[in-house]
RNA sequence: AGGGCUAUAGCCAAGCGGUAAGGCAUCGGAUUUUGAUUCCGUGACCCGCAGGUUCGAAUCCUGCUAGCCCUGCCA
């Protein structure tokens, strides 16, 4: 990767650097630990970003490790999907790990635990355990299993392992301290029973540690040196201080926290997500209006710009909200001499030009990117008849607007000037149709200066045109709207379809191609539903415009 | 007397005792065969508030205030 990834600053980066400066560390090693119970969106994105150019800036290493400890909700498609994502945004893992693979390890330490009288089997129910942590305001208070014996726990948490109970019948407990302000140090509960048949492992165990016993070890196990986490994590620190040094793994990771990304216009929570998917809101978690990688990727946005936003948003500790309009920003910089620039009409209105020859088609020299020379030119079809964008004409315009309108003389990109002279329409009083007359003398190109006009417009010539499909996409999420249930702020019209048409030179554009098309935006060619007799273009950015009416 | 964390422009964010980077957005102006791009210009008499220490404070101390997180056998 050639970009620059280290001209930001941050807490976490200052706190890598006296690390390396002091000897606490001889080499970083990072971590980027999905659970596979969803698909990555752009917050996970920036967690990635953080992590994998952490370590490539300081030369360290990277696992990508899955957090596999709970069959329930875990699946092989998010696996696979996650890692599809990862490598997509253009990183490379050193190591690839699953929590799984650490049960057995897992379960020694458990034991090494008890054996400390450090962890006890609980017989109590969950509602119980739930009544005896006490609350915020009052300590808890100890179960009666708390003081078993370590023979007899040892032989409950076998039992436990062995499948002789239900689920829900006993955890397993780290006894810590019931009466700590922490609630997470009240004897939180560190094995689970679950029969259930897991993605990795299948039917070995049936019983799972919990994410803040399993998750230090993880990281002890592997060496990391600095896992970072979001904030809702704070709290759980301690403990994974408890668990790192009780279970004697001579490793000393330490999890440092940053404010996960919140965007306007959005929602990023998987919970969310998963429920627009089910509930078909949207189709599919790669829908091009979802936020998540799979989602942007097929609405059009490159990985480079992801890469970028997620480095200039920054990573500190306060909460935030970022605009949308950054990501945005960053697509069109990307994309500005990456994207051929061609013209396409989404909602066409005929242009009929009566003194140019009936029959005649000429050929027009047009650049590919005015802004990179290298993308070369191209030959577009110019004859009596081609299709304007209908809001490109205005029968009876304000003030200021120097598009087409009865008397008005506008520029067609790469072609002629021409002249409104008679509005068509149907019974109904709709324009159908505008006649025009050009101004041989006035081609693109020819250098022609007599006279100047305020408009330009793009076209598409009729006979060779070429139909096409355009998704214009909305916010899913409307931030202005009003409810309770962030269903009540999904926008009903987000994704708006569009038919018209592209320059006939378009037939070899292929799912995933993207294109500046003349004043609209950037597009992408949808690779899902383009088929062999029509183009679907995803808008992927408008362009920014200071027109307004 | 619950605990943890945060507070710098509309939105992100740097800053680490020496007199407020940068990006996004906004609004002007110039150039323009995209009302785009590009280019120039635009905003903190001040860093949540109030005191204090210091020659000097966004940075140190004290006290307030506001917001976020924590009572899953989720992660």
């Amino acid at each position: 990767m050639s970009e620059n990834t280290s001209n930001t600053s941050n807490f976490i980066k200052h706190i890598v650097k006296e690390d390396l400066a002091n000897g606490t560390h001889k080499e970083i090693i990072t971590r980027f630990p999905p659970e596979p119970n969803g698909y990555l969106h752009i917050g996970h994105a920036k967690s990635i970003v953080l992590n994998f150019e952490l370590a490539a800036e300081f030369n360290g290493k990277i696992n990508l490790r899955f957090d596999d400890t709970n069959p329930l909700k875990e699946d092989q498609e998010y696996v696979d999907a996650i890692k599809e994502d990862i490598s997509w945004l253009g990183y490379e893992w050193d190591n690839l790990h699953f929590a799984s693979n650490y049960f057995e390890e897992m379960y020694s330490r458990a034991i090494l635990l008890i054996k400390k009288r450090m962890a006890y089997v609980e017989d109590l129910s969950q509602e119980e355990i739930r009544e005896y942590r006490g609350s915020l305001h009052e300590a808890g208070k100890e179960s009666d299993s708390r003081s078993r014996s370590v023979e007899e726990n040892l032989e409950l948490f076998e039992k436990m392992k062995n499948g002789d109970f239900a689920n829900g019948e006993k955890v397993l407990r780290a006894k810590i301290d019931m009466a700590s302000p922490n609630i997470n140090l009240r004897d939180p509960v560190i094995y689970r029973i679950s029969h259930t048949e897991h993605h990795n492992t299948g039917n070995t165990w049936c019983i799972y540690p919990m994410y803040s016993f399993a998750h230090p070890l993880e990281d002890a196990i592997e060496g990391v040196t600095h896992s970072l986490c979001t904030l809702e994590f704070e709290d759980q620190r301690p403990l994974y201080d408890w668990v790192v040094e009780h279970s004697e793994i001579h490793a000393t990771p330490r999890q440092y926290e940053f404010a996960r990304l919140n965007l306007t216009n959005t929602v990023l929570s998987k919970r969310k997500l998963k429920q627009l998917v089910d509930e078909n809101y949207v189709d599919g978690w790669d829908d091009p209006r979802m936020p998540t990688i799979s989602g942007l990727r097929r609405r059009g946005f490159t990985a480079e710009s992801i890469r970028t936003f997620a480095r200039e948003i920054g990573v500190a500790k306060s909460d935030n909200l970022v605009d949308v309009r950054m990501l945005e920003h960053f697509l069109r910089e990307d994309l500005k001499l990456k994207a051929p620039r061609t013209m396409a009409v989404l909602d066409p209105l005929k242009v009929v030009i009566t003194n140019y020859p009936e029959g005649e088609v000429e050929w027009l020299d047009a650049d590919n990117n005015p802004e990179n020379e290298e993308m070369g030119t191209r030959k577009i079809p110019f004859s009596r008849e081609i299709y304007i964008e209908k809001s490109d004409f205005m029968e009876d315009p304000p003030k200021k607007y120097f598009r087409l309108f009865p008397g008005n003389e506008v520029r067609l990109k790469h072609a002629y000037f021409i002249k409104c002279n008679e509005v068509i329409k149907d019974e109904d009083g709709n324009v159908v149709e505008i006649h025009c007359t050009y101004d041989p003398e006035t081609k693109s190109g020819s250098g022609f200066t007599g006279r100047k006009v305020k408009g330009t417009l793009h076209f598409v010539e009729a006979t060779q045109a070429k139909k096409a499909e355009y998704r214009l996409y909305h916010s899913l999420i409307e931030d202005e709207r009003e409810g309770d249930s962030f269903l009540d702020f999904v926008n009903p019209d987000s994704l708006e379809i569009t038919h018209g048409y592209v320059e006939a030179n378009m037939d070899d554009a292929k799912p995933q191609d993207k294109f500046q098309f003349f004043r609209h935006g950037y597009f992408n060619v949808d690779s899902k539903h383009t088929t062999e007799d029509m183009l679907v273009f995803n808008r992927i950015v408008e362009l920014k415009s200071s027109f307004k009416l």
